[in-house]
RNA sequence: GCCGUUGUAGCUCAGUGGUAGAGCACGCCCUUGGUAAGGGCGAGGCCACGGGUUCAAUCCCCGUCAACGGCUCCA
């Protein structure tokens, strides 16, 4: 059977050949396969319409129907340029493909493309497919090169495959964390006060709350001290830490005070230098852990906002580790597993990490020591990692902790950092017990990332639905009539009273419809309190999830969440 | 920022060159109920904003802003 990147190829040779029949005037460019689908890249001065994506897919149904055969050819530079002449596009290619290797031509029916090649035998192998989108794309992804228009789809061997794919993005789609935050009342981003700036309303605030309670505790346990720095600052702080020169476009704009310039922090780590600067320091404070819920601001293009996961205001649950450079490897590996504890806690368990290691150019021996250190933690976690050689890490080896949640998306998460170049910057130092002054080795990290960005992948992982140790209403009780509405307020005084978070509903509906509402705010607990209840002093529990309605007296219920609580589920 | 799409009630969306509608949500009333929507009434709109065309613009044209899908980048 034929690969589906081979198949999603072919199927973005189809798109091409239905453009070339139906707009001979768009010039197409590239069309590779992707995750899930395929896109080719037209240039063309007019648009593609949605109607003209209609169109498309119909002539590609024709095209897939008469099951033409994909062949292939052989041909010299130039007669790959000659046969493309009218295409700059594919001559720019065809100069590009270097000496030796073969450059080949693909025919399907009228159709034929510059292309390395890896296609389906026959244009009917692909079973199943859709147009999904048009965007704008520039050539070679840089924005000074023309903007073409992409139209991206999708393909599968078979129906049944499509529309399994079309019902997973529907999935995703009902898990939006935008809409789910709207709809629980989580948060909200306000036209009136700018893009990409969050505001947390009460229920995900609470929410929050135990995230960052939930960190806090471990960072204690592992011998972090709190700091708290301030959200504006000189703007000279910058230029000794380089964020000027290598961050600014990443930055808000300077504020002029009294002639002074400031900045508003884009970072927390200069800060948490200066406080480290604030004595002299002996080898014996080391390891010196800071950790801030440290909020900072990063200019964004407004075309890249989105939700909770891009925004131009975040707070990072940020850590700064001053290190003897024989601590790096015990210190690393006390930040992994503080990771990991994070993760598993949070229901993620498929998570895997890049290694970047720093520029060939910028290397030194400390970086092959760090390298090594890192390397080492690693192995001990038990952790896989995919090594990126020289991946852009710019102040030493960084790690990237990405994980998939429960519709399979990836999402990069926590990072930890190994910089040698700050404290040069700021010329930290500690004294050793040789009396000398030595330089310390710093460690960024942060393990949930941003609040922001973690709680919208919350949102999605658990769609909305937050186990009851993270609920912002843990329960809700419901009188069947106002006659049980004492009793309720006097259950959930209880309950309250035991350290939970509890509602009552008293509005003037049916049953039904108070279950339903609750239902749909994904309450892990509603308790119905009718007359037997009061008779009795139960609540009658639904669960979440749970087909079976049982009766609890309050105390037993009590006892079950606090249990549900405790084992974090 | 660039390309495309969209902007009508709190939300989801109809609609028309002659100053606007539904469902849900909201308020009040009736109802006092047994596990996913009981009934009635009511309030709510600078039809994103600014220009233009027209006797007349929510509708047509231009611009701006914002959201969404991408490109690029990242927590």
């Amino acid at each position: 059977m034929t690969e589906l990147p081979e198949l999603r190829h072919t199927a973005a040779h189809v798109l091409a050949y239905a453009v070339q029949d139906l707009f001979p005037d768009a010039k197409p460019t590239i069309g590779p396969a992707i995750e899930n689908g395929f896109y080719y890249d037209f240039d063309r001065a007019v648009p593609f319409t949605p109607e003209d994506m209609e169109k498309l897919e119909a002539r590609m149904r024709e095209i897939v129907a008469a099951d033409y055969e994909m062949t292939g050819r052989e041909v010299t530079r130039a007669e790959a340029i000659e046969s493309f002449r009218d295409n700059p596009y594919k001559v720019e290619m065809a100069r590009e493909i270097p000496q030796g290797q073969p450059i080949t031509l693909y025919s399907i029916g009228e159709f034929t493309d510059l292309c390395r090649g890896g296609h389906a035998h026959r244009t009917g192998e692909i079973g199943a497919f859709k147009l999904q989108s048009v965007a704008g794309a520039y050539w070679r992804g840089d924005e000074k090169k023309p903007m073409l228009q992409r139209i991206y789809g999708t393909a599968w061997h078979t129906q049944a495959e499509l529309d399994a794919y079309l019902q997973q993005l529907e999935e995703a789609l009902r898990r939006d964390h935008r809409k789910l935050g709207a709809e629980l009342d989580l948060f909200s981003i306000e036209e009136a006060a700018g893009g990409g700036l969050v505001f947390w309303h009460p229920k995900g605030a609470i929410v929050r709350g135990i995230i960052e309670d939930f960190i806090r505790e471990g960072l204690r346990e592992r011998g972090y001290l709190p700091v708290i720095t301030p959200h504006v600052v000189s703007e000279r702080l910058f230029e000794t830490s380089g964020h000027l020169e290598n961050f600014a476009q990443n930055m808000f704009g300077p504020l002029e005070v009294e002639e002074q310039r400031y900045r508003l922090k884009p970072m927390n780590c200069p800060g948490h230098i200066l406080i480290y600067k604030s004595r002299l320091r002996s080898y014996r404070d080391l390891p010196l852990r800071y950790s801030e819920f440290g909020t900072v601001y990063r200019f964004e293009r407004s075309g890249v906002l989105h939700g909770l996961t891009r925004v131009r205001g975040f707070t990072t649950d940020d850590g700064h580790l001053f290190l003897r450079p024989d601590q790096l490897q015990r210190e690393f590996e006390q930040a992994l597993d503080e990771a990991l504890r994070l993760l598993r806690a949070f229901k993620f368990d498929d998570f895997f990490c890049y290694l970047s290691t720093r520029e060939p150019l910028l290397r030194g021996a400390t970086d092959d020591a760090a390298e090594a250190a890192i390397r080492a933690a690693l192995e001990s976690s038990k952790l896989s990692y995919t090594l990126d050689e020289g991946g852009g890490a710019f102040y030493g080896p960084k790690l990237d902790i990405n994980v998939r949640d429960a519709i399979g998306r990836v999402w990069q998460l926590g990072t930890v950092q190994v910089d040698f170049t700050l404290p040069e910057r700021f010329d930290l130092t500690y004294r050793g017990n040789d009396g000398h002054e030595h330089r310390p080795v710093m460690i960024h990290r942060a393990l949930a990332g941003s609040m922001e960005r973690f709680f919208g992948i919350l949102i999605e992982h658990f769609a909305g639905a937050f186990p009851a140790w993270l609920a912002p209403v843990q329960a809700v009780v419901v009188p069947i009539s106002e006659h049980q509405a004492a009793y309720a307020h006097e259950a959930a005084a209880q309950l309250r009273g035991a350290g939970f978070r509890v509602e009552v509903d008293e509005s003037n509906e049916k049953l039904g419809y108070k279950i339903r509402h609750w239902k749909t705010q994904k309450v892990p607990y509603i308790l119905v309190a009718g007359k037997q209840e009061v008779a009795d002093s139960t609540l009658n529990v639904n669960a979440r999830g749970v087909e079976e309605k049982r009766t609890l007296t309050v105390a037993s219920f009590i006892e079950e969440l606090r249990s549900a609580v405790l084992s974090l589920s």
